[in-house]
DNA sequence: ATTCCGGCAGAGC
DNA sequence: TGCTCTGCCGGAA
């Protein structure tokens, strides 16, 4: 066992308390499934503290030993099979929707955590920009620590770090590729070819003449904007300038950071 | 469209 | 501590 593991170990133990000693192997243990999911094959590590990393076949070459070996350089410790996935987990990967699991992100920084926790409110379907991420975790400004932060999500695709893309109105990038991003995305009937055609003409935000509020374009709500009460925006200043609030669900920027 | 910087958190030295 | 570099960005030129 290395250095780090034991103290991995020796923390876990600290903060198990007054626990009995024979809850100490479920906790402590971590364990490893293999499940079919909406992007393909993926294998899932978890705990009793939560699900702690994730890894698809494709970005470890359908190796199983590559997905136990970058846990191990990762968290610097081994895997063990696991009998059953956590309750929950399997329904969760075959629908894309998982709010409801519980996660293991001890090891990341508080930042770290805030920005994971915060794109978990993201709907299926819908996408936000690096900067409103910044903004929502109170870093405002901070839209490419978003992005360094996302690039080490330890659980993608449960935890919806696909659904976070650039400003300008292309995906970005993504730790299995822009290819996986797009095709996440498009497996939540998220209109890409529509995002960019918009974004072409600098169209970033819409609104509906008929109740004067603006969202992002994939919000719920703007996709229920009929055609003939539809207008688009450049920035949401030009569309306050217009009369138009932002929208109370997908809060597009606004001039207010409380 | 492309490129070039400024900004920011985290890691390493 | 402080300095430097890197990275799923943003916006200006």
């Amino acid at each position: 066992m290395t250095k780090s593991a034991e103290d991995a170990l020796v923390e876990q133990l600290s903060q198990l308390g007054a626990l009995p000693p024979n809850d100490l192997l479920g906790r402590v243990a971590v364990d490893w499934v293999s499940l079919p999911a909406t992007v393909g094959r993926v294998y899932v590590a978890f705990s009793g503290h939560g699900i702690s990393y994730l890894r698809t076949a494709d970005s470890v070459h359908g190796e199983e030993t590559e997905f136990l070996e970058s846990y191990r350089r990762r968290f610097g410790r081994p895997l063990r099979p696991a009998s059953r996935p956590p309750a929950g987990l399997a329904p969760a990967l075959r629908t894309g929707r998982a709010k409801a699991l519980t996660y293991d992100l001890r090891e990341l920084s508080s930042f770290e955590r805030a920005v994971l926790t915060a794109i978990q409110e993201i709907p299926h379907g819908q996408t936000r920009p690096y900067s409103w991420v910044a903004r929502e975790v109170g870093h405002p400004g901070a839209a490419r620590a978003v992005g360094s932060a996302l690039g080490r999500n330890p659980v993608p695709v449960l935890i919806p770090c696909h659904r976070v893309t650039r400003a300008d109105g292309q995906p970005g990038d993504y730790v299995f590729g822009q290819e996986a991003k797009e095709s996440l995305l498009r497996a939540e009937d998220v209109d890409l070819d529509e995002v960019r055609e918009l974004a072409a003409e600098q169209v970033f935000y819409l609104g509906s003449d008929t109740t004067n509020i603006v969202c992002f374009p994939t919000c719920h709500n703007a996709r229920r904007i009929s055609a003939a009460h539809r207008r688009g925006f450049r920035d949401v200043v030009e569309a306050e300038e217009a009369g138009y609030r932002p929208c109370q669900h997908c809060r597009p920027e606004s001039m207010a950071t409380a």
